[in-house]
DNA sequence: ATCGAAGTTCGACCAACGTCGTAGTACGGT
DNA sequence: ACCGTACTACGACGTTGGTCGAACTTCGAT
């Protein structure tokens, strides 16, 4: 039995990078618990279960922020066993919208 | 009779700097009417009157999305004579979330 | 095969938001 | 003094969005 990378677990779908509407994006990060998940995300590159992630709302509550966040284009999930591991779409998103990531990061908490 | 700056007129009540919160610019950002008046006045460094603004909404609708992104501190309005002129808090964003703005500016229409 | 853990889906509810029309205010020009 | 222009304030309406609980699915482990 090896290690499985998180990125080897099978992925959901989420938009391409020339999908991603700034909009959408901005829409995604408004939210003060969509944001402390792009906070958490930011400090883990190699991702992050979604149990672990905006621990102060319900499940239910959490998925749809997900959704909404990977909707958005602003994470990427994979699945592996029983859990989705996310993760932030740095890449893309400083490709297309670049300092947009790090001005939001650089806010105070 | 002189011509009058831009930032003669009596200044309306804006948040300062120290109280402008990254999930309200956000927010301010996020809606369409509000991204478009924002890139407006990114190529307008001396302002532009309210009624030159965001033509697709009704009037009220407009002072509503303006107010909006003053309170978030997006813009700032000065009144000279009948008119409001609004100018984007460059200096301020960037100052507190540098690259954001740039990165969304770099977004395609 | 069964159980538990991790997420999802669905439906409901309430708050917040974008939109408008109408009425109102304030200022400049005639 | 009057009028028109520029913008605002208010109230209404429909839509969207965040929240939850309950029921369901999926997977790994025992």
């Amino acid at each position: 039995m090896w290690l499985m990378a998180p990125t080897g677990g099978t992925p959901l779908p989420q938009p391409d990078r020339s999908e991603i509407r700034i909009e959408a994006v901005l829409a995604a990060l408004a939210d003060p618990v969509r944001l402390d998940v792009v906070r958490t995300l930011a400090g883990a590159p190699s991702g992050i279960a979604c149990g672990e992630l905006a621990r102060t709302v319900s499940p239910s509550t959490r998925t749809h922020h997900l959704n909404t966040l990977r909707a958005a284009g602003v994470i990427s999930t994979v699945a592996v066993g029983t859990r989705k591991i996310s993760s932030l779409r740095r890449e893309d998103l400083d490709a297309l919208f670049p300092g947009l990531l790090d001005g939001v990061l650089a806010a105070p908490r």
